[in-house]
DNA sequence: CGGTACGTTGAAGGGATTCAAGGCTAGTGG
DNA sequence: CCACTAGCCTTGAATCCCTTCAACGTACCG
């Protein structure tokens, strides 16, 4: 925990695992996240790179005092905690309340949104984009095991609610279609 | 969204609710807990008292102000998100994860900790508290029905691992007992 | 005393897990 | 070049934990 940073390309995990192997992920970091804690030495959750990650990183103790020095700093440290706070509450739900059907449809609208940058127009009902992550993360993300991860996954795809390539690439024809899989009300503010 | 403010007594919940009814728990407001977010208009959750609640509350805007004018109060602010953060983790690990015994098991040590400011002292053993929660929100909390809060809560008791009186009512006589049914490693940080 | 909110308990059912086997693809070394 | 292995993914069958549905018990209150 000597340093904090911001994720710039590639992908990252946080996660807690029990005695008995058991392991749930707590945050996943996309490009422009935040790693690490200010005024904190240790680590509380496990931080483990699934792809090649480059990172922008600054030695903890020297950002805490520019922390001091630049008042905005904090403001904006203060609005990406909150955001997060909001983001594990939603997923606090998910794991809480959702089918798996449910889970596998949300995780694949929150990936969805963060890679492409959403625009707003709200025209857009095509998406396409690429799951970074192994059936083995997903289920850790969901609280399922990757058994179901698959055949959720397949399920959802013989349905005809998505279409897959090689594995790994996911196309989306009518995202409403996607969107009403997740259980969320309305549009689920993707179209803000 | 006008006000934020701190719990002085009382207890509070903060959840979420999807279209059919279900509800998940995602935040629940002890003495000291901050209510509110500023910078934001709306509030993404819903905010319920359970008991009656005393508020110190602050219009926001004017919260906001003094949030720039002093800095150590944005201080105080991240760190609190931060934790709050923390505590989100680890309650996603217990929804995504633990089984309905151990869910049970680590809310009765979450609500013991917090009702006891937790003194350090190292020999406490026994416990004494009240719930706060009726087994439907302790559900909401969990992510179970309350049918199945009702029925571990019992065979916790029936195992001797806590004793009741008047239903709200929860005695623990060896707290590492308890401790060892949450699935959590070591002393889950009780002792420090 | 009826009504309501809260809690308990039983029986049946189901969604996800567990266990097991096999397929696919990429990289490695013979 | 081609077995060969390792990592990832899929699929089936059986099992289990939790849910669902239903009935009943208890305490409090007008």
């Amino acid at each position: 925990m000597e340093f904090v940073g911001s994720v710039v390309t590639g992908v990252a995990t946080l996660s807690q695992t029990m005695e008995d192997g058991r392991r749930q992920m707590v945050g996943l970091l996309l490009p422009s996240d935040f790693v690490g804690r200010p005024g904190r030495e240790y680590a509380a959750f496990n931080v483990e790179a699934t792809t090649d990650v480059t990172l922008c990183k600054f030695a903890r103790k020297p950002f805490e005092k520019l922390l001091n020095d630049m008042p905005h700093l904090r403001e904006r440290m203060l609005e990406m905690a909150l955001d997060e706070l909001d983001a594990a509450r939603e997923w606090m739900l998910l794991l809480g309340r959702k089918t798996a059907r449910e889970k596998i449809a949300s995780l694949l609208m929150i990936i969805a949104k963060r890679q492409n940058t959403l625009k707003p127009i709200e025209n857009v009902e095509e998406l396409k984009f690429e799951l970074s992550l192994t059936r083995e993360a997903m289920a850790d993300y969901l609280g399922l095991t990757l058994e179901t991860v698959s055949r959720q996954i397949n399920a959802l795809k013989k349905d005809g609610v998505i279409e897959l390539e090689r594995k790994r690439h996911v196309f989306v024809k009518d995202i409403t279609r996607l969107l009403n899989e997740t259980g969320d009300d309305a549009d689920g503010g993707y179209f803000e």
